[in-house]
DNA sequence: AGAAGTTCTCGGGCGC
DNA sequence: TGCGCCCGAGAACTTC
């Protein structure tokens, strides 16, 4: 599920309801999420007593932000989801980590598919390890040129869309959001990356940025399973223009949106809109 | 039955 | 032959 603009819409939520609470008891009923500290015991006991500061991102990763010295890192995978509760309320199925606080109300993380992952780091650890030193360019930061987006995509001879998924390259775009970049700027996602014109690449690099915006701004999308950490559901599915929507007309140009199989993930194009070699006819995302 | 928004690991194939 | 890189397949798990 979360790609970035999910994953911000937690984030923010999060901020609002968790924020400045202190945690009493952390109780981890699925093991497997916590991967560090190896044993879950301790887990817990570094976070009892801590108050949340703040709850940040990067990438698909959310980051919580503790007066203790320590950051638990956070991964949604496919369908991790966050939601407040009172302590006392009765716990759901695939509820598989509690944050219980000092107030009276209590965290909880929810993950049917069991992906999702957690990794408390010290600030200092994180200065040289764990999951987010990988990650590339943050799309919605300051720090994304055009300059810094060539960067990273020039000279790799790869097919675009594998290319736009991996995280070391930029990090929070996932299959939905590629699929809708790749649309709006009228690119076949088997292109090869060298191979892109100067001006494809500003077409790319306008549809990231604007896509992800408007994303966020109506709260991510909810194909499935996805809400935000108040339990409810995003609108931005509302606004897919390919994604999903396989033999439904292109909103572009009246054409068929057709789904196929790219680097093993589902893929959905218009075949008129998305020529795989010349002759394009296209404008700029809306 | 097959696929689902993620990502890791593994093994084969290829070029140097 | 060996090494590194790329890619695809399979894995993790449950639900519809």
């Amino acid at each position: 599920m979360p790609e970035l603009p999910e994953v911000e819409t937690v984030r923010r939520t999060l901020q609002r309801l968790v924020a400045g609470k202190t945690i009493q008891q952390v109780v981890v009923t699925l093991p497997r999420i916590i991967r560090r500290p190896p044993e879950p015991e301790a887990f817990s006991r570094a976070l009892e007593g801590a108050t949340i500061v703040e709850i940040g991102r990067r990438g698909k990763f959310l980051k919580f932000v503790l007066d203790n010295g320590l950051l638990l890192i956070s991964h949604l995978r496919m369908e991790g989801r966050y939601g407040l509760y009172q302590q006392g309320d009765e716990v759901e199925k695939h509820t598989h980590v509690r944050f219980l606080f000092t107030d009276g109300t209590e965290l909880r993380y929810k993950d049917v598919r069991q992906f999702g992952t957690m990794d408390l780091f010290s600030v200092e650890e994180m200065e040289h390890m764990g999951p987010l030193l990988k990650l590339g360019l943050e799309p919605l930061d300051e720090q994304f040129t055009f300059e810094a987006f060539r960067g990273v995509i020039a000279g790799k001879s790869t097919k675009i869309k594998p290319l736009l998924l991996n995280q070391e390259c930029i990090a929070g775009l996932g299959n939905i959001y590629v699929d809708e970049v790749l649309h709006a700027s009228g690119i076949h996602p088997e292109r090869t990356a060298d191979k892109l014109s100067g001006n494809e690449l500003h077409r790319l690099f306008d549809a990231i940025v604007a896509t992800l915006t408007k994303a966020v701004e109506a709260g991510g999308s909810s194909v499935k399973s996805y809400v935000n950490g108040q339990g409810e559901a995003g609108q931005y599915q509302l606004q897919l223009r390919a994604y999903g929507r396989e033999g439904m007309a292109c909103p572009e140009c009246g054409g068929e949106i057709v789904k196929f199989i790219v680097g093993g993930r589902g893929t959905h194009i218009c075949p008129h809109c998305q020529p795989l070699k010349k002759g394009r006819t296209r404008r700029k995302p809306s």
